[in-house]
RNA sequence: GGGCCUGUAGCUCAGUCGGUAGAGCAGGCGGCUCUUAACCGCAAGGUCCAGGGUUCGAAUCCCUGCAGGCCCGCCA
């Protein structure tokens, strides 16, 4: 359509929250916004009448949600408008928005009052509406492969399946000290026991932990287990699926960018082994053969912070971050873990004291653990008593049911887990986790509570 | 947990040497015959994060606390 021209006929409606309003004269320009896009609306005090033009620049500010009808057109200065004959408030807002031009800055505000931040910072918008879509993605080529979402219990009396401080809560009914759960996992290898020969769950985890640019304690985990499979199997269908999800963030991307995570994330990804890859970085020999406190001295030479009871597992995780960690910017499989470091995993078919497990590196950072799942119960119970020894709080909880499920059999299986916050971080290049996380914890303002204002004080 | 930084109008920010609070935007009123952060004029708007201290006098200096950010350590 030319500048200067309106649409022959036909009317539109079209609603949307006012970004701002522009007076001029017998005109006024007021764009507005819905999920779906911006358009221009154009009063026009001849078109629609004195009067009414007046009454509506008279009630409609900055920050109201609005309907319109009119016709399309284009104005003299090439803007795409609705030419309006009508308009009307369908939601007055009593707070004003942010600035217009700078919008929300206070880190703090756009936590706190992340819907302000959503409606005003359009980048806000998008990586939301990226991280839903990179979900649905994430389902949909699951479902597609054949493999079932479950949902499990949140609560239980046993948190397992990670070394994690967990919530604790209550239970009235049973009258019961309950945790919340810190890891989807043994629920989910029960399911195997049972029959599903491919599931996950996309589900919410709690770990009583610290929060910084990587770590925040309500966390969504995926899990994925799945019979008759390896992790072989398991690294396969990362590579596919992240090759996936990668084309999908693509979309919410400058284009460039977008391409180069695409380029990045095309399979076939390195691959490296755990003890290679550790005795080379660090110069370090015959690391599995040392003695536990050979390991500390080690670890704590790496600057960790070790006790004189931290587990040997510990220190080996220790010393990889040290040493290899922050090297592996692309995607890359760590491979087949010292068993000491994995309570859960199946032992190497050929590497003594190593277990079937890799870890997926991105960018410096982990975002995928998977291994061919330990299916043994004598193992898996000589496993949880061996966690039981370490005098330290985050160690695997005993899980005796989880124990027997296995002794009824459970065929071997390959899983994983990835936190979807971190994939989404990797995929959308965030910096820090709130970014990605809608509503992230903060702590009480001075004087803030429940209460309504005015209204009584909480009990 | 350690270090550094920030907190002033609804929002974005100034505030000098310690002398008693400023702008722009938003909102109000008036003007403007197609604007793009529209523009012009007028008026209004403050628990200077909180508490304490120093001082004749504190947004400003000191102490304590609260909230947030960044870096480091730790859990994915």
């Amino acid at each position: 359509m030319a500048p200067g021209t309106t649409a022959d006929g036909d009317t539109r409606r079209v609603a949307g929250r006012v970004q701002v309003v522009r007076e001029v004269g017998e005109n006024a320009f007021l764009p507005i916004r819905d999920g779906t896009g911006q358009v221009q609306l154009h009063l026009r005090a001849p078109h629609m009448g004195e009067a009414s033009f007046r009454e509506a620049l008279a009630v409609i500010d900055g920050g109201d949600i609005v309907g319109a009808e009119g016709v399309p057109e284009r104005t003299r200065r090439g803007e795409p408008s609705l030419l309006v004959s009508s308009v009307s408030i369908l939601a007055k807002a009593l707070l004003p928005p942010p600035e217009k031009w700078h919008g929300l800055k206070d880190p703090e505000a756009r936590l706190r009052q992340r819907y302000v931040d959503l409606f005003t910072s359009p980048e806000t918008y998008q990586t939301f509406l990226a991280r839903s879509v990179i979900v649905r993605e994430l389902r949909r080529y699951l479902d597609d492969r054949g493999f079932y979402e479950v949902e499990t219990p949140v609560l239980g009396r046993v948190a397992s399946g990670a070394a994690a401080r967990p919530f604790l809560t209550h239970y009235n009914y049973l009258d019961e000290d309950y945790k919340l759960r810190i890891s989807l996992e043994l629920p989910l290898k029960r399911l195997i026991v049972g029959g599903f020969d491919g599931v996950y769950e996309i589900g919410k985890v709690f770990r009583n932990e610290d929060l910084d640019s990587t770590h925040i304690p309500e966390f969504t985990e995926v899990e994925l287990y799945w019979a008759y499979a390896d992790y072989e199997d398991v690294a396969r269908l990362i590579e596919g699926l992240f090759h996936h999800l990668a084309g999908v963030a693509g979309r919410f991307l400058p284009e460039e960018t977008g391409r180069a995570i695409l380029t990045d994330l095309t399979p076939p990804f390195g691959r490296i082994d755990f003890i290679e890859a550790l005795e080379r970085e660090s110069g370090l020999t015959h690391v599995l053969d040392r003695t536990p406190d050979e390991l500390r001295a080690l670890a704590r030479e790496a600057g960790a912070r070790i006790g004189p009871e931290t587990p040997p597992g510990t220190c080996l995780d220790k010393l990889f971050a040290h040493f290899v960690e922050a090297k592996l910017d692309q995607p890359t499989f760590v491979l087949d873990h010292p068993v000491a470091t994995t309570p859960l995993a199946h032992r190497h078919r050929s590497k003594p004291g190593r277990v079937e497990r890799f870890e997926l590196y991105y960018h410096g950072t982990e975002l995928v653990n998977a291994y061919s799942e330990l299916n043994d119960p004598d193992d898996q119970e000589a496993r949880f008593r061996e966690q039981l020894r370490e005098p330290v709080e985050e160690a695997y909880a005993y899980d005796s049911d989880f124990v027997e499920a296995m002794r009824y059999g459970m065929p071997p299986t390959g899983g994983l887990g990835f936190g979807i916050d971190r994939l989404v971080m990797a995929l959308l290049g965030a910096a820090s986790i709130k970014d990605v996380v809608l509503f992230p914890p903060t702590r009480a303002r001075a004087a803030e509570n429940s209460r309504p204002p005015n209204g009584p004080a909480p009990e």
